[in-house]
DNA sequence: TAGTTATTTGGCAAAATAGCCAAATAGATG
DNA sequence: CATCTATTTGGCTATTTTGCCAAATAACTA
Protein backbone atom coordinates (compact mmCIF):
# COMPACT_ATOMS: atom_id res chain seq x y z
CA UNK A 1 0.00 0.00 0.00
CA UNK A 2 2.61 2.79 -0.62
CA UNK A 3 1.75 5.85 -1.94
CA UNK A 4 3.39 5.03 -5.08
CA UNK A 5 1.10 2.16 -5.83
CA UNK A 6 -1.92 4.62 -6.33
CA UNK A 7 0.18 6.46 -9.12
CA UNK A 8 0.51 3.07 -10.75
CA UNK A 9 -3.10 2.12 -10.11
CA UNK A 10 -4.00 5.36 -11.81
CA UNK A 11 -1.40 4.62 -14.16
CA UNK A 12 -2.74 1.09 -15.22
CA UNK A 13 -6.37 2.25 -15.53
CA UNK A 14 -5.39 4.30 -18.38
CA UNK A 15 -2.99 1.81 -19.65
CA UNK A 16 -6.02 -0.98 -19.34
CA UNK A 17 -8.12 1.30 -21.68
CA UNK A 18 -6.08 0.44 -24.70
CA UNK A 19 -5.73 -2.89 -23.70
CA UNK A 20 -7.95 -4.65 -25.63
CA UNK A 21 -7.95 -5.05 -29.33
CA UNK A 22 -11.42 -3.05 -30.11
CA UNK A 23 -10.49 -0.21 -28.10
CA UNK A 24 -6.46 -0.17 -29.47
CA UNK A 25 -8.09 -0.10 -32.71
CA UNK A 26 -9.84 2.52 -32.21
CA UNK A 27 -7.04 4.76 -31.12
CA UNK A 28 -4.99 4.01 -33.70
CA UNK A 29 -8.10 5.16 -36.30
CA UNK A 30 -8.31 8.47 -34.08
CA UNK A 31 -4.44 8.91 -34.31
CA UNK A 32 -5.74 9.51 -37.76
CA UNK A 33 -7.99 12.07 -36.85
CA UNK A 34 -11.71 12.22 -35.42
CA UNK A 35 -14.18 9.97 -35.56
CA UNK A 36 -17.79 9.57 -34.68
CA UNK A 37 -19.32 6.34 -33.03
CA UNK A 38 -20.87 4.73 -36.16
CA UNK A 39 -17.81 5.20 -37.64
CA UNK A 40 -16.22 3.18 -35.15
CA UNK A 41 -18.59 0.66 -35.03
CA UNK A 42 -18.05 -0.36 -38.79
CA UNK A 43 -14.06 0.11 -37.79
CA UNK A 44 -14.76 -2.44 -34.99
CA UNK A 45 -17.36 -4.71 -36.46
CA UNK A 46 -19.67 -4.79 -33.54
CA UNK A 47 -22.22 -3.69 -31.50
CA UNK A 48 -23.15 0.01 -31.29
CA UNK A 49 -23.55 -0.39 -28.19
CA UNK A 50 -20.75 -2.23 -27.21
CA UNK A 51 -18.65 0.01 -28.85
CA UNK A 52 -20.06 3.06 -27.25
CA UNK A 53 -19.36 1.24 -23.88
CA UNK A 54 -15.60 0.99 -24.89
CA UNK A 55 -15.57 4.40 -26.12
CA UNK A 56 -17.27 5.51 -22.98
CA UNK A 57 -14.86 3.74 -20.74
CA UNK A 58 -11.69 4.98 -22.79
CA UNK A 59 -13.52 8.73 -22.19
CA UNK A 60 -13.69 8.05 -18.29
CA UNK A 61 -9.95 7.02 -18.25
CA UNK A 62 -8.60 10.06 -20.10
CA UNK A 63 -7.95 8.47 -23.19
CA UNK A 64 -10.40 9.88 -25.44
CA UNK A 65 -12.57 13.81 -25.57
CA UNK A 66 -15.81 13.54 -26.94
CA UNK A 67 -17.72 16.71 -28.80
CA UNK A 68 -21.25 16.76 -30.15
CA UNK A 69 -21.62 17.87 -33.36
CA UNK A 70 -25.21 18.02 -34.57
CA UNK A 71 -26.60 14.44 -34.07
CA UNK A 72 -23.00 12.99 -33.69
CA UNK A 73 -20.49 12.44 -30.91
CA UNK A 74 -16.93 12.97 -32.88
CA UNK A 75 -14.24 11.17 -30.44
CA UNK A 76 -10.51 11.72 -30.65
CA UNK A 77 -7.25 11.37 -28.42
CA UNK A 78 -6.71 13.08 -25.38
CA UNK A 79 -3.07 12.95 -26.35
CA UNK A 80 -0.47 12.13 -28.68
CA UNK A 81 1.82 10.02 -27.45
CA UNK A 82 0.62 6.56 -28.47
CA UNK A 83 2.02 6.60 -31.69
CA UNK A 84 5.75 6.08 -30.62
CA UNK A 85 4.77 4.07 -27.40
CA UNK A 86 3.33 1.68 -30.30
CA UNK A 87 6.55 1.75 -32.44
CA UNK A 88 8.60 0.65 -30.05
CA UNK A 89 5.97 -2.02 -28.44
CA UNK A 90 6.00 -3.20 -32.12
CA UNK A 91 10.17 -4.08 -32.06
CA UNK A 92 9.45 -6.54 -28.59
CA UNK A 93 9.88 -10.28 -29.54
CA UNK A 94 6.84 -12.08 -27.77
CA UNK A 95 6.50 -15.50 -26.11
CA UNK A 96 9.91 -17.05 -24.63
CA UNK A 97 11.95 -14.23 -26.72
CA UNK A 98 15.46 -15.37 -25.45
CA UNK A 99 17.23 -12.72 -23.80
CA UNK A 100 17.90 -10.15 -26.51
CA UNK A 101 16.51 -6.56 -25.54
CA UNK A 102 15.36 -4.40 -28.33
CA UNK A 103 14.84 -0.58 -28.53
CA UNK B 1 -11.34 -8.57 -40.13
CA UNK B 2 -8.82 -6.29 -41.30
CA UNK B 3 -5.33 -6.59 -41.21
CA UNK B 4 -4.77 -4.18 -39.11
CA UNK B 5 -6.78 -5.78 -36.61
CA UNK B 6 -4.03 -8.38 -36.03
CA UNK B 7 -1.39 -5.84 -35.41
CA UNK B 8 -3.83 -4.23 -33.13
CA UNK B 9 -4.05 -7.37 -31.38
CA UNK B 10 -0.54 -8.09 -31.35
CA UNK B 11 0.04 -4.56 -29.35
CA UNK B 12 -3.20 -5.40 -27.17
CA UNK B 13 -1.56 -8.65 -26.02
CA UNK B 14 1.80 -6.16 -24.57
CA UNK B 15 0.00 -3.69 -23.95
CA UNK B 16 -2.60 -5.54 -21.54
CA UNK B 17 0.74 -7.11 -20.25
CA UNK B 18 0.81 -3.43 -18.20
CA UNK B 19 -2.52 -3.02 -17.95
CA UNK B 20 -2.76 -4.29 -14.03
CA UNK B 21 -1.54 -2.38 -10.68
CA UNK B 22 0.33 -5.05 -9.90
CA UNK B 23 2.42 -5.40 -13.10
CA UNK B 24 2.68 -2.09 -13.88
CA UNK B 25 4.34 -1.66 -10.17
CA UNK B 26 6.80 -4.46 -11.49
CA UNK B 27 7.22 -2.76 -14.39
CA UNK B 28 8.11 0.91 -12.98
CA UNK B 29 10.52 -0.80 -10.50
CA UNK B 30 12.16 -2.66 -12.90
CA UNK B 31 12.96 0.57 -14.65
CA UNK B 32 15.09 1.12 -12.21
CA UNK B 33 16.89 -1.89 -13.08
CA UNK B 34 16.92 -5.63 -12.45
CA UNK B 35 15.22 -7.33 -9.79
CA UNK B 36 14.42 -10.98 -8.45
CA UNK B 37 10.84 -12.78 -7.94
CA UNK B 38 11.03 -12.48 -3.92
CA UNK B 39 12.42 -8.96 -4.40
CA UNK B 40 9.15 -8.23 -5.91
CA UNK B 41 6.86 -10.46 -3.99
CA UNK B 42 8.26 -7.61 -1.49
CA UNK B 43 7.38 -4.71 -3.73
CA UNK B 44 3.95 -5.83 -4.67
CA UNK B 45 2.72 -7.71 -1.64
CA UNK B 46 1.08 -10.28 -2.92
CA UNK B 47 1.89 -14.15 -2.52
CA UNK B 48 4.89 -15.43 -4.80
CA UNK B 49 2.81 -17.79 -6.85
CA UNK B 50 0.94 -14.32 -7.67
CA UNK B 51 3.67 -12.59 -8.72
CA UNK B 52 5.75 -15.66 -10.90
CA UNK B 53 2.23 -15.75 -12.71
CA UNK B 54 2.42 -11.64 -13.29
CA UNK B 55 5.73 -11.81 -14.29
CA UNK B 56 4.95 -15.01 -16.33
CA UNK B 57 2.75 -13.08 -18.46
CA UNK B 58 4.89 -10.25 -18.74
CA UNK B 59 7.80 -12.36 -20.16
CA UNK B 60 5.21 -13.75 -22.39
CA UNK B 61 4.26 -11.07 -23.89
CA UNK B 62 7.79 -9.89 -24.41
CA UNK B 63 7.61 -6.91 -22.33
CA UNK B 64 10.53 -8.22 -19.53
CA UNK B 65 13.07 -11.00 -19.88
CA UNK B 66 14.48 -13.36 -17.21
CA UNK B 67 17.91 -14.52 -16.23
CA UNK B 68 18.65 -17.34 -13.87
CA UNK B 69 21.75 -16.81 -11.44
CA UNK B 70 22.43 -19.13 -8.59
CA UNK B 71 19.39 -19.67 -6.94
CA UNK B 72 17.11 -16.53 -8.20
CA UNK B 73 15.68 -15.02 -11.36
CA UNK B 74 16.58 -11.81 -12.74
CA UNK B 75 13.65 -10.01 -14.36
CA UNK B 76 14.43 -7.05 -16.22
CA UNK B 77 12.39 -4.94 -19.11
CA UNK B 78 12.74 -5.58 -22.71
CA UNK B 79 12.80 -2.58 -24.09
CA UNK B 80 13.03 1.38 -21.82
CA UNK B 81 9.85 3.29 -23.76
CA UNK B 82 7.79 3.07 -20.65
CA UNK B 83 9.33 5.81 -19.24
CA UNK B 84 8.00 8.57 -21.67
CA UNK B 85 4.79 6.64 -22.19
CA UNK B 86 4.24 7.38 -18.31
CA UNK B 87 4.99 10.68 -18.49
CA UNK B 88 2.74 11.69 -20.74
CA UNK B 89 -0.36 9.81 -19.57
CA UNK B 90 0.02 11.07 -16.22
CA UNK B 91 -0.82 14.41 -17.95
CA UNK B 92 -4.18 12.97 -19.05
CA UNK B 93 -7.21 14.14 -16.95
CA UNK B 94 -9.53 11.01 -15.87
CA UNK B 95 -13.10 10.76 -16.11
CA UNK B 96 -15.35 13.23 -17.57
CA UNK B 97 -12.14 15.31 -18.28
CA UNK B 98 -13.75 18.54 -20.26
CA UNK B 99 -13.06 18.32 -23.35
CA UNK B 100 -9.29 19.70 -23.01
CA UNK B 101 -6.16 18.27 -24.43
CA UNK B 102 -3.20 17.98 -22.84
CA UNK B 103 0.41 16.66 -24.14
C1' DT C 1 21.97 -38.13 -0.77
C1' DA C 2 18.97 -35.30 2.01
C1' DG C 3 17.79 -30.79 2.95
C1' DT C 4 17.09 -25.97 1.89
C1' DT C 5 15.90 -21.99 -0.85
C1' DA C 6 13.82 -19.75 -4.96
C1' DT C 7 10.59 -20.18 -8.29
C1' DT C 8 6.94 -22.26 -11.13
C1' DT C 9 2.73 -24.96 -11.98
C1' DG C 10 -2.00 -26.90 -11.26
C1' DG C 11 -6.30 -26.23 -9.63
C1' DC C 12 -10.05 -23.83 -8.09
C1' DA C 13 -13.35 -20.14 -6.46
C1' DA C 14 -14.20 -15.21 -6.63
C1' DA C 15 -14.17 -11.08 -9.16
C1' DA C 16 -13.97 -8.39 -13.30
C1' DT C 17 -14.82 -7.81 -18.19
C1' DA C 18 -17.09 -8.34 -22.80
C1' DG C 19 -20.79 -8.26 -25.79
C1' DC C 20 -25.44 -8.74 -27.12
C1' DC C 21 -30.35 -7.20 -26.96
C1' DA C 22 -33.85 -4.11 -25.72
C1' DA C 23 -35.11 0.20 -23.91
C1' DA C 24 -34.01 5.05 -22.89
C1' DT C 25 -32.21 9.63 -24.15
C1' DA C 26 -30.98 13.69 -26.95
C1' DG C 27 -31.13 16.40 -30.69
C1' DA C 28 -32.53 17.38 -35.45
C1' DT C 29 -36.31 17.78 -38.80
C1' DG C 30 -40.83 17.40 -41.01
C1' DC D 1 -45.73 17.61 -31.81
C1' DA D 2 -44.29 13.15 -33.89
C1' DT D 3 -40.61 11.09 -35.77
C1' DC D 4 -36.14 9.88 -37.13
C1' DT D 5 -31.19 9.29 -36.21
C1' DA D 6 -27.14 8.76 -33.31
C1' DT D 7 -25.75 7.37 -29.10
C1' DT D 8 -26.03 5.69 -24.33
C1' DT D 9 -27.76 2.79 -20.57
C1' DG D 10 -29.60 -1.35 -18.17
C1' DG D 11 -29.59 -5.97 -17.73
C1' DC D 12 -28.11 -10.36 -18.49
C1' DT D 13 -24.99 -14.40 -19.54
C1' DA D 14 -20.57 -16.09 -21.03
C1' DT D 15 -15.81 -15.64 -20.80
C1' DT D 16 -11.56 -14.15 -18.86
C1' DT D 17 -8.67 -12.77 -15.22
C1' DT D 18 -7.04 -12.82 -10.43
C1' DG D 19 -5.10 -14.69 -6.45
C1' DC D 20 -4.65 -18.02 -3.07
C1' DC D 21 -3.10 -22.73 -1.59
C1' DA D 22 -0.69 -26.87 -2.20
C1' DA D 23 2.41 -29.49 -4.82
C1' DA D 24 6.18 -29.81 -8.17
C1' DT D 25 10.89 -28.23 -10.00
C1' DA D 26 15.48 -26.71 -9.94
C1' DA D 27 19.69 -25.75 -8.26
C1' DC D 28 22.69 -24.97 -4.46
C1' DT D 29 24.70 -26.89 0.22
C1' DA D 30 25.86 -29.88 4.01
Amino acid sequence: MPASKTVSSKRATVIKALAHPSRLLIAEALMEGEMCVCDLKDLVGADMSTVSKHLSLMRQAGVLVSDKRGLNIYYRLACDCLGDFLRCLDQLAPKKAATKPCC
